[in-house]
DNA sequence: GAAAAATATGCACACTTTTGCATAGTGGGC
DNA sequence: GCCCACTATGCAAAAGTGTGCATATTTTTC
């Protein structure tokens, strides 16, 4: 049920559409919770049902209209209610883990381009993280208390993903070994 | 559909019940991948269905029988195929970061001791997978090459695990100071 | 001038996961 | 003797997620 108020935090301070949440939810709440398009699209409509959302529809010139959504006061004390609530341990499924488990010289090159592309794409996100984190989160002490949460949980994505980084690149140099192995005795 | 690769991948080296694969997946690729004993009854059936897993009932004295599975050569081969498929980038859902960008002075309370619980039970993980790879994975260079691939993962997960525990005590020390500023506001 | 990409929203279906319940025997503690 | 925990398996329904497709307009690129 977490997608719901991953969509009403996104929404707190600013009102979005169903398109603009799902473009931005990449660089905000999306580093800790993704969902596609669709998705959003329908919470959208649940939420604005069960009035949490209030929608308001914004005619553009040169574009397609969009529905503007905004988050009501029921919505916030919904969300409220949500934080004070037990929390879920986290799901921990990665399939790139899995299929070490299965490690052998026939697919050691796949999975050492695998980890590869994940070390690439990591890069970007902590870049990214970093960058915002310098701009609007360097001084954690000054911040007001909401920002002070925010900027824990970019630590908390920063890290992980530079811990993340740190070990692609140990598994990269042992899975060359298993590569070097196989190419020496063929 | 991963789950039945998982499954897959506990039965490589024994045969194990829906029972024992449900208790044992914690400590195996359950890291990784975590299932209901539900999910995985209901899979076990139908990867046997498919082929992939042979089943044999065991009669047990002071005990209900048990059926337990073993992979097949089908079930070898499916998975060696999957493992070079492509690999889904891993989900990345946090309640609980998602829950820290709501940070209020009213929930700073409840949200550190969230953070604590999580911490004392990645203490427990970090602390089981760092001795089974004392024991068994301490030279990893001299493995035979499937087990160097589980090595990896288990770094994964030790890595992983001590960020997370550095990332609590900053985590913690923040909201103690969020706290402690409502306290004195009263 | 045509094709592609971006903006914008949505339906329908399939698959996965969670939740709640059901059964049934054994062993241990009080 | 009763209750609880453990072993062992399973069904059914609900909720959540993912995949593929559909539509319509405008701006950008070749």
């Amino acid at each position: 049920m977490a997608l719901a108020q991953a969509i009403l935090t996104a929404l707190i301070d600013d009102d979005l559409s169903g398109y603009e949440l799902a473009k931005d939810f990449e660089i905000s709440v999306g580093f800790f919770w993704n969902a596609s398009h669709q998705q959003i699209y329908q919470e959208l409509r649940k939420l604005s049902d069960k009035g949490w959302l209030n929608k308001r529809e914004v005619t553009q010139r040169g574009k397609p209209n969009k529905i503007v959504y905004g988050i009501t006061l029921a919505g916030r004390e919904a969300l409220s209610k949500w934080v004070l609530g037990p929390t879920k341990t986290q799901a921990a499924k990665d399939e790139l883990l899995v299929k070490l488990y299965n490690l052998s010289p026939d697919n050691a090159g796949h999975l050492a381009a695998e980890v590869q592309a994940r070390r690439e794409e990591m890069m970007r996100r902590v870049y990214l993280y970093e960058k915002i984190r310098m701009r609007h989160y360097a001084d954690p002490a000054t911040l007001p208390t909401r920002r002070k949460g925010v900027y824990l949980a970019l630590t908390a994505g920063i890290r992980q993903g530079e811990q993340f980084l740190a070990w692609c690149d140990e598994a990269l140099e042992l899975l060359a070994t298993v590569e070097a192995e196989q190419a020496r005795q063929q």
